[in-house]
DNA sequence: TTGAAAGCGTTACCAG
DNA sequence: CTGGTAACGCTTTCAA
């Protein structure tokens, strides 16, 4: 059978009572009791029943961390950071308040990321926080919001990192992380602009995303102030991934031979538009520039001389963790607009094409 | 107040019991009963509190999937593969039964992995996957050992994924995937033998785990085989990332000015290994060969003539999480060897140097 | 096919 | 500082 509280406390002479009191330490013990009463806790080698605790005291111990992609090291730098921030408090006792902090993959479907959040509203889940972009389709907007709300009235933390602030959904969330995205596509156009690019492609996300959305109006943005009017035959649309990139690049150039930059919506999308180029023989920078957005570790390797916009994403999902944690909310709402910085690691002068 | 079984019971005229069964399906209801209950369970918006019902029924839908290190994707992808098979199964409804696939990232910490095994006792969790190479520290692998069996002995389906089987761990651990490391490192090798390469650098990966072992075991044999007698100074250990492989590889040219081959322990390292090589000027591969084991989606684009073992990763992750979700496990113990594919993506002959 | 009631293992309040 | 004891919300026999 398995050992319970009772056992514990029979063992150490004392009510259990007691025992719950010196596994939870948030109530005066005798030292003497303490002792005898974690010798036992030792000897039968017992573990609190989490499920039990949370149903008494209504309050669990979890905390979900939403992304869109697992394997992404996007949400992969966040997610761990997050995790560090909530794990990496307390001792190591056998006591209870350890937070369990875990990774929850939507695989960017609304559907799984509502899934998820009933699964985690079951859980009476601690805090969640939903990390990236976010769908911008109505209903789905609407339903997420509810979500939010019945999640924070049963006194779960809502953080939102890496994703804009909801829509009137203020009350709901504790606290929004937000990428300065329009600012990011600003300044990769503006540092082109300045090099003298004029024929820049760009390789959107997916439609109906905060994110895409965002960077692509900051980098339109750019190019109006800079005289050039939108085209739509240089804007294509497709999933943050590799491939995606790799054949938007192939049509940019078939529709625009004479581009002499392409612009994408993220370093991974970056790596696929890379490739293309490659394939035209064309040598980056000195033929054609190749910009990106995050950072991730490896795009230095990709391309050396990828141009990006860094994005801190360690601290943001760490600064998330510790809001999930019951750190204070910035003021302002609770919103914090986190910038990224422009990477131009090599020189990317317009060609002369 | 938050709405309970009970209150749906009330609306729906019906008792709580009934209602319990019409949410887990898991007992005959008249059609017209299940109807009336659905009817109130929507209209107040009912959520089942998974708390209650864990320790009600004595198991909880919990399964959490460990990783060493969340960033990487590695193990993003056999992660992402296993929650899919794991969730993407009962239908959306408001019913119970419902697995919640979680990741924890242990960061490569034994402590942690341990905390995150205890934290999901104490959950009670379904099961428990536990992905990625293993610390072979005795201590920590009977520590480690020792709590599967109490997991295992509470109902917890324990399965192992690209981690070697554990040494009469037999009992606890309900399937183990491993990964042929030492095939791969083999194949790696006489692949860069074949091409006629002689003197050959090894980035080996931390000490003190198994991957890291058994891949540089198949190395030194298939080095050994073609009469090359071990050199110690050709193998230099680091932890698997990036800037491991650039300061080992800048280490080994050093010793080795003559080296064509640089073998590393895995994709994210052979990235650093090839930011070494370019550092002095070498070309890949005719100058220096560069070889990894992983295959990250992205390794192609960073080296397009990288030599790499592909490993299966998606597979795997999606069979872990069958067997985690009850499938039957594999005969012969439990165990099964998944072996990756050798891609040399590039001529690697050996240089003149 | 449905209902009644006895737990499940902790917590937290109230006494002492 | 410690003990007794109602909850906590659901599942699951056992009857009907």
């Amino acid at each position: 059978m398995t050992t319970t509280l009772a056992d514990v406390a029979a063992r150490a002479r004392v009510s259990p009572a007691t025992v719950s009191r010196v596994l939870n330490g948030n109530y005066p013990v005798a030292a003497s009791t303490r002792e005898r009463v974690l010798r036992a806790v030792d000897e039968l080698d017992y573990v609190l029943n989490a499920t039990a605790s949370s149903l008494a005291a209504a309050t669990s111990d979890l905390v979900g961390i939403l992304v869109n992609d697992i394997a992404d090291p996007f949400f992969g730098i966040m997610a761990g950071a997050a995790q560090s921030a909530i794990g990496g408090q307390e001792g190591t006792g056998r006591g209870g308040g350890e937070k369990l902090a875990v990774v929850c993959n939507t695989g960017g479907s609304p559907e799984r990321e509502l899934t998820y959040l009933t699964l985690l509203q079951r859980q009476r889940a601690a805090a969640v926080v939903l990390t990236g972009g976010a769908v911008e389709d109505p209903e789905h907007v609407a339903a997420v919001s509810a979500k939010l709300a019945k999640l924070s009235d049963a006194g779960t933390r809502v953080v939102l990192c890496g994703r804009p602030p909801m829509e009137g959904g203020g009350s709901a969330v504790l606290a929004t992380l937000s990428f300065d995205n329009r600012g990011g596509g600003r300044q990769l156009a503006q540092h082109l602009l300045e090099l003298g690019h004029r024929r820049i492609g760009y390789v959107a996300g997916p439609e109906e995303r905060t994110t895409t959305r965002h960077r692509l109006e900051g980098h339109l943005k750019a190019l109006d102030a800079a005289g050039i009017k939108d085209d739509p035959r240089l804007v294509l649309h497709g999933p943050y991934d590799r491939r995606s990139g790799y054949e938007a690049t192939r049509e940019l150039l078939d529709r625009e031979p004479g581009l002499t930059a392409v612009v994408a919506a993220n370093d991974t999308v970056a790596l696929g538009a890379c490739a293309a180029v490659r394939e035209r023989g064309l040598r980056i920078p000195e033929d054609i520039s190749v910009a990106g957005f995050d950072d991730l570790p490896f795009s230095v390797d990709a391309v050396p001389a990828l141009t990006t916009v860094r994005l801190p994403l360690y601290e943001a999902g760490a600064w998330a963790g510790r809001l999930a944690m019951g750190a204070e909310a910035p003021p302002e709402g609770g919103v914090a607009v986190v910038r990224g910085e422009l990477m131009a690691r090599a020189s990317t002068a317009a060609p002369g094409r």
